[in-house]
DNA sequence: CTGAAAGCGCTTACAG
DNA sequence: CTGAAAGCGCTTACAG
């Protein structure tokens, strides 16, 4: 916890000037400072151990090499791989981040504008619509699972109506044709996957899947799928919007005596959760490419940065399709006294 | 994007001087400044929109407000209730978060040193030694969920072998005596549950359980949880270090045609998952209590920084029960066939 | 080849 | 009651 060493304390080491160390210390001496005080401030800066300080630096420069990221940092939300992949590609290109809450009010936004991070990306959960605050024009930003239009920024997200149109030819192409849902209460993201479901039964020329909005944990899934699956007229498959959905709808499926998938068919939509593929069986899902949205994002905010104006794109990614162990041919059978 | 007014500009405006300036503004100003001018200040700073820069102010006051948080950021690891709570107890004590990799070599400490966090919290996703990078030790620092002897910082952890006696007395309590263990395969976590769950068992005068050393997995649980439960004398309680291998069981059961609670009971330890009590039935489960440790070591941290003073202090932390439906008397049952 | 000065944007003694 | 100066730690023109 002892004073850090300053350009000063070198130079006087060093016995030169300060700005002598400032030149050797960052490769623009030759030419200019003689070979032995050229030794003689490296020595010094050696034996001080001296770095220079980021701070002053940054109040010179008007730069901080800091990225501010706005997310939603409680437990049930923070989109890990996303993150994981912002900050991988941030340290690739020397960045450090600075992450607050992205709808809190007051927002911290202020506080990193004030601190001069030099760049905004915004980190959705789920897809989403995101009025951002109007502080983060103050610098380049970029939005991940989320867009505001109102907003001159780049924004990515999954294709979530092509994910669930993928999810739905998995099964019809499996032999399906009586198909359930399981689906999010509410969210942009559980809403466009049943679109793409619904319209992938439409071209098949087969009736609309019946829907069922559970919610988002695994006891929503439970209930619901049991719910689709003591029906008159029981689906073959499912489509989860959700992992935890698809979870539920194992345990129900199991406690019917119902087995996946030589009785029940079932895919599941990627949220982030790393579950679906975990399962015993595996459950088929398709997938939303977090970390080649987070990258790119990432790549594109850099750039910018670095070029200094300001590049605004809208990007739309495929989801693809990870097969698993969830999904055979239906089976005609009795129905389950549940 | 266009320049930010500095108190310069202020100072123009309302045509006093900068000093002026700063002292309206932080509310020093009674005495000094008439009001006339005062008043002026205020206005100048309205329209102009003004607020210090904040670097400026760090590099004269050498405080940056900010504390520097080294953690597992990959998604397998990364400690989501922990770090939500550590957010929460920081912005409320108004400092900033900057995240970096703990294991990673060359470590990124020394870019935030460089750039003089106040001070450091180490937030490890599961109970395990830390040997620290050196240079963590120029500022005050707190380790959560891990320790280095080494180093003079307080640490912050569960108490898991306490956690492993508890789950036990919960199925000793409910009448059974042959217990099993699903175990990860290595980590201070899991063996020091294992060995709380052994020291109950002995103390109650019963052979010590069997223990698989499964992994950490759901298929990792649904493996070991049938390797049990077909063995000669099988168990009719099983602890699991983990929350997933506590769905692999519970997968397992159903396949094996075994109820929770009826005919197997299950009592899950918290790896901060947020899993095992959501699940159908809700597993009983014992509690790492993440938000209070993080709360509770950055509310030290804050106070280290506030008093100047290192406090070095080791505390453990205890880890209640929560009952869920997984839990129920023994059942003689015949040996499936798995 | 080398040192003194200016300036990034702030606040706090210090003269008047 | 008010303004000019010093200084936090750096780098970059600018004189010599």
């Amino acid at each position: 916890m002892t004073r850090r060493a300053t350009a000063q304390d070198v130079a006087d080491l060093a016995g030169v000037s300060r700005s002598a160390v400032s030149l050797v210390l960052n490769g623009r001496a030759d030419g200019n400072i003689s070979r032995a005080k050229q030794e003689a401030v490296r020595e010094a800066a050696e034996q001080l151990r001296y770095t220079p300080n980021a701070v002053a630096l940054s109040l010179r420069s008007k730069r901080t090499g800091t990225i501010g990221v706005l997310t939603w940092p409680d437990r049930r939300h923070m989109p890990l791989a996303l993150l994981g992949a912002v900050y991988t590609a941030a340290s690739r290109a020397g960045y450090l981040l600075m992450m607050v809450d992205a709808v809190q009010r007051p927002t911290q936004v202020d506080a990193l504008v004030d601190r001069r991070v030099d760049g905004f990306v915004v980190v959705a959960p789920e897809l989403t619509a995101y009025p951002a605050p109007e502080a983060v024009t103050a610098v380049p930003t970029v939005l991940v699972n989320c867009f505001d239009d109102a907003l001159a920024a780049s924004s990515l997200v999954p294709d979530e109506v092509g994910a669930g149109l993928s999810a739905a030819h998995l099964l019809l192409d499996a032999g399906h044709r009586v198909l359930g849902v399981l689906a999010g209460r509410e969210g942009l993201a559980s809403e466009r996957r049943v679109q793409g479901v619904t319209r992938a039964t439409a071209d098949a020329g087969l009736a609309p899947p019946v829907v069922v909005e559970a919610g988002h944990s695994v006891e929503d899934g439970y209930d619901g799928a049991r719910r689709l699956l003591s029906s008159d007229l029981p689906p073959t498959a499912l489509v989860c919007t959700h992992e935890r959905l698809a979870l539920g709808a194992l345990l129900a499926a199991a406690d019917l005596g119902l087995r996946v998938p030589d009785d029940l068919s079932l895919v599941s939509l990627d949220d982030g959760e790393d579950l679906a593929s975990q399962l015993v069986p595996a459950v088929t899902r398709v997938e939303r490419p977090d970390e080649v949205i987070a990258t790119h994002a990432l790549d594109l905010l850099v750039e910018q940065l670095r070029l200094g104006h300001p590049d605004v794109r809208r990007l739309t990614f495929v989801c693809p399709v990870h097969a698993g162990e969830s999904v055979g041919p239906p089976r005609l059978r009795a129905m389950p006294t549940g």
